[in-house]
DNA sequence: AGCACGCCGACT
DNA sequence: GTCGGCGTGCTC
């Protein structure tokens, strides 16, 4: 026994002292275990003089961490006054590295939430809160601010006194003393009249003083579209901003989900309901998906308020930190932005709206997994405002909470002006009079349809969710597929480079000229994807002009943008792409759409698979229709009586959820149960499946108490091998989510898989890939 | 997450 | 006899 231990029941008179109450501050380190430790404070850090040093909750410190004083990087989320035990030592903190807090206490309690809820340890939330740029010095500049020393200050009524020769000094000297704010060198330099050598030398003989500060650089200039003015409102949207503005005026949190049909008008809600926050001076946040954050929507924002900030994936750090710092500042009426915009700093937040409420990309797919509706929901309920989530296909879970009552439900079932929906018009694919039209991808009606509509003027979309060529290369002497070497899985062929690659790990090869297996030459190209939709319809239409919209075409930065734009003027007339033309887009031209293969989506494993389905094809249908011409609608499957399917075509969103519901009830799936999904992963196959067995063990223990849990695994994951990592994953069910962290909690409290083997948990998991 | 501590095999 | 393997546990 070393001798201290001795004498820890009974403290020396120095531990005594160190034991009295003391300033401790609470860090959550960002890599690091999920805890928050005590620090002490030294008093370097309490002095409101230096305020670019003071320690303050939200701001970053550096720390000594561990054996050895290895140092770490942590968030101050507490600084209290605090009894420690006389045994216990305080590492002190090393230095407090920002000027300003980055988050609100507000946005602490958030971050503190999300830790609990996705299970990620709140130091990985807070770094993944605050934006990179404004946690490091982007957008900023040190600069050597002068000042005076207060001795020198008294003594320069007797300037003479100091014994300076040179009158370029004195007066530099003077020019200081008068200088009500804090100047620079140069600066001094030209208001004395004189060069920075003066400047200098009254540096060195110590009669200036000098430090370095931050400051922003850089001035942010936004193109001010034309002004436009509100559009009258019909009834139903009337009847809808009212009940927002009655939502509002309260003050209270409340859910309102508006279920408008396509083309119903509910952005014109949104930003009339905008116009009502901002005018009591209070911010809106506005999430749209990433891939409706189009110069289109972004201008109908800027038309309507002054003062906008639009976060968006593209922004430079420098730029993201300035929004930021605007948005922290009061400066900004309203924030446009994908999902993480659910952060924005604003100061007196009024209003949460998410468009397009159901679509994927509101969900994160790395840590902190959140989804930033429910995210959202929580920061109403913490600052008392409303949230209004708008689609026309909403989600199952916010529409089960709505019809529980919990949510508001706002209807917008008509279009405006009155406009009919588009007819929809199902091709049975497996009708060979159809396709024994051509070998190729376009059914005889949908032929005839584009034949029609072009002729008339109008412009066709046709939806197709695959990249690529051909999405499988077989050999049909022995049956061997291409697959990537990493991920086991079907290599596409990318006709236009002459490539075939994964679309998972983007993994590329030239394509096999023979069969690796049976040296066969005749490997067929098998499966369709948009380049060769675009070969065929070229081929069909040649004097028509073509777009292609899909990740691989749409690389540059602004070509997204440009295509639109062409496809507006009407220089294009047939657009077809993946998913990225299925949402959003409004153009009265459009006559016609066309959903080539209805069934991409609707038979992969997962419960949300027809959800999806359903989705893709109401969406891509409400992209026609929107002129005076009316518009049509073709879908082609191999599914005609699969009831998404039905119910899209009839856009009837009541009978699809009618029908799903009964399902996800049946099956305990959410809205009707709570869902978590964990993957162990790991080059070494046999590793990884030991490590997910033993979790799947620690699981089952720990649920144990809980007989209305259900874990159902370990098993390979549906993508079983990705980026040369073998996968296994189990599912967790239970009624209430809080069972399933429970359960998490207690079953990885003591989980050390071995090395290279790592594992996640999804709360809430959208995909269980 | 990292890093030290500790207890068992192949080397000087 | 020692060097080093990585399994276990702690970090204010």
């Amino acid at each position: 026994m070393r001798q201290q231990d001795l004498f820890a029941a009974d403290p020396e008179p120095w531990e005594q002292d160190a034991a009295q109450t003391r300033c401790v501050a609470e860090v959550a380190i960002t890599q690091g275990p999920d805890q928050v430790f005590d620090y002490e404070v030294p008093a370097a850090f309490c002095d409101a003089d230096q305020p670019e040093r003071l320690l303050q909750v939200g701001r970053r410190v550096r720390v000594p961490f561990g054996r050895g004083g290895r140092e770490a990087i942590g968030y101050c989320v507490a600084i209290e006054n605090k009894q420690v035990a006389a045994t216990r030592k305080l590492k002190p903190i090393a230095a407090v590295l920002d000027g300003q807090s980055l988050l609100t206490p507000a946005m602490l309690r958030l971050t503190r939430w999300m830790a609990d809820h996705y299970l990620c340890p709140w130091g990985q939330v807070l770094e993944a809160v605050v934006p990179a740029g404004v946690r490091g010095r982007a957008g900023t500049r040190e600069v050597k601010l002068l000042s005076l020393p207060d001795d020198v200050r008294q003594q320069l009524q007797q300037i003479d006194a100091l014994g300076l020769k040179s009158p370029q000094q004195k007066q530099a000297l003077q020019t200081l003393a008068a200088c009500r704010r804090p100047v620079t060198a140069a600066q001094l330099a030209e208001r004395a009249g004189c060069t920075t050598g003066p400047v200098r030398q009254l540096l060195k003989l110590g009669l200036i003083e000098e430090r370095a500060e931050r400051v922003a650089t850089g001035e942010l200039v936004d193109e001010v579209p034309q002004r436009e003015t509100p559009l009258p409102l019909n009834p139903d949207q009337q009847a809808a901003l009212d009940h927002i503005i009655a939502a509002l005026d309260a003050r209270q949190a409340r859910g309102l989900l508006l279920h408008g049909v396509t083309g119903s008008g509910k952005t014109e809600v949104y930003l009339q309901a905008i116009d009502h926050v901002v005018g009591f001076g209070r911010q809106a946040i506005v999430l749209v998906p990433e891939i409706s954050l189009t110069p289109q929507t972004v201008r109908r924002f800027r038309s309507r308020f002054d003062r906008i900030a639009v976060l968006h994936s593209r922004l430079t750090d420098v730029e993201r930190q300035r929004h930021w710092r605007r948005i922290a500042a009061g400066e900004v009426q309203v924030v446009v932005g994908a999902r993480s915009a659910v952060f924005a700093p604003t100061p007196h937040l009024g209003l949460i709206v998410i468009d397009e409420e159901h679509e994927a990309s509101f969900k994160q797919d790395s840590a902190p997994r959140y989804h930033a509706r429910d995210v959202a929901w929580q920061r109403a309920q913490a600052e008392g405002v409303p949230l209004v989530l708008g689609s026309a296909t909403p989600a199952l879970e916010s529409w089960q909470r709505a019809r529980a009552g919990e949510f508001d439900l706002l209807e917008l079932p008509r279009r405006v002006l009155d406009r009919p929906m588009p007819e929809v018009a199902i091709v049975d694919l497996r009708d060979r009079g159809e396709t024994n039209f051509s070998r190729g991808a376009i059914t005889r009606r949908l032929h005839q349809a584009m034949v029609t509509a072009l002729r008339d003027d109008g412009q066709v979309i046709l939806l197709l969710n695959r990249r690529g060529f051909s999405t499988h290369l077989q050999c049909p002497a022995c049956g061997f597929v291409a697959k990537c070497e990493h991920c086991d899985l079907s290599l596409t062929f990318h006709r236009n480079d002459n490539l075939v690659l994964c679309h998972y790990c983007d993994f590329e090869q030239q394509p096999p000229e023979y069969c690796p297996d049976c040296k066969s030459r005749a490997i067929r190209y098998g499966g369709l994807g948009t380049q060769k939709l675009e070969a065929e319809v070229r081929a069909r239409f040649p004097e028509y002009a073509v777009a292609r919209m899909d990740t691989d075409s749409m690389r540059g930065r602004t070509s997204h943008e440009e295509v639109l734009e062409r496809f507006r003027r009407g220089e294009i007339r047939i657009l077809l792409g993946t998913q990225m033309i299925a949402k959003g887009l409004d153009f009265p031209g459009v006559t016609l759409v066309g959903v080539v293969n209805a069934d991409t989506a609707l038979h992969l494993a997962d419960f949300r698979a027809s959800e999806r389905t359903f989705q893709l094809v109401a969406q891509v249908a409400g992209r026609t229709g929107r002129g005076h011409q009316g518009g049509r609608v073709l879908v082609q499957t191999l599914s005609p009586d699969h009831p998404a399917i039905v119910a899209a075509a009839r856009h009837d969103f009541e009978m699809f959820a009618r029908e799903a519901i009964v399902e996800r009830r049946a099956m305990g799936y959410p809205p009707y149960g709570a869902m978590a999904r964990m993957v162990v992963r790991g080059p070494q196959e046999g590793q990884a499946r030991d490590a997910a067995t033993d979790l799947g063990e620690r699981l089952r223990s720990a649920a144990a108490g809980e007989d209305d849990a259900r874990i159902l695994g370990p098993g390979p994951a549906p993508i079983p091998r990705l980026r040369g990592e073998f996968r296994f994953h189990v599912q967790l069910q239970a009624p209430r989510i809080e069972q399933l962290q429970d359960i998490v909690r207690q079953a990885t409290a003591k989980f050390t898989p071995p090395k290279d083997v790592r594992w996640i948990v999804d709360i809430d998991p959208w995909d269980m890939l």
